[in-house]
DNA sequence: TTATCAGTTAGAGTATACTCTAAGTCAAGA
DNA sequence: TCTTGACTTAGAGTATACTCTAACTGATAA
């Protein structure tokens, strides 16, 4: 049981973008005291970290939020929740390889500037 | 020598996006014909396969515009050069490290809806 | 010569994912 | 009681990276 204070430093996210995910339902409602405030338990900080971890990756909210929508449907969405999950894993290790290439490409031109580009300025001086 | 349109086609990037790239400067300009007319050689080729690359990896075009400005700016600036290539790869392979966290946690959750989460619910019927 | 078609520009519009603002509520200490 | 400070909401604003629109030009085929 956690305020939004404690919750935004513990995953540094800010207040603001917990309200949001909780808005557009990337994460299941929050339990709330009698007055309405926010009293985030195990479950809800559990959400918050895979989000987190989910979003860092790129992967979309859309998708996230379908997730959980389905999430609260029940037990029999299962198939289908474990199928998003299945297509997001294929987009990223997609986009995985990609950056790996790039990386690549970037490191290449790195070492071209170290043993080439910049030795054949100096000399010139 | 070729036309917006082969480039189009060629690297799978509108002719949109290939002029927003050269006005932002993402890419230096690019050769006309007298009347104007974008007539991209090897170069020009070149610079959009790199940004291609780059963007694809998710670095940000800033950064890149800030590379061929300097690059256009002549041979001195080699060092300042090589050093946003070094910002970029040491971003790059931070975001691959945290999508390859993201990617084990998706195929770990996927590989429990097959074996927990999924029978236990046909089971039940 | 006229229409068609690929090209040109500036600038407005869109999608995604926040981030901020304004106006208000509620509980606790001075 | 008053004020302080953390919380609440709806909705407007921002950043990034395109994407589209309108209006125009210039070369070529009928």
């Amino acid at each position: 049981m956690a305020t939004i204070a404690e919750v935004s430093k513990k995953y540094d996210i800010s207040q603001a973008t917990l309200r949001y995910y909780e808005k557009i339902g990337l994460i299941p409602p929050v339990p709330r005291s009698k007055s309405g405030i926010r009293d985030y338990d195990e479950k809800s900080c559990g959400w918050i970290e895979l989000m987190k971890c989910m979003r860092s990756a790129g992967i979309q909210i859309e998708a996230l939020i379908e997730y959980v929508k389905l999430f609260q449907e029940g037990e029999h969405t299962a198939k289908a929740r474990k199928d998003i999950l299945v297509d997001q894993r294929d987009i990223l290790e997609d986009k995985i390889k990609r950056m790996q290439e790039s990386l690549d490409k970037l490191n290449y031109k790195i070492d071209r500037y170290d043993t080439v580009i910049i030795p054949k300025m100096e000399k010139r001086r």
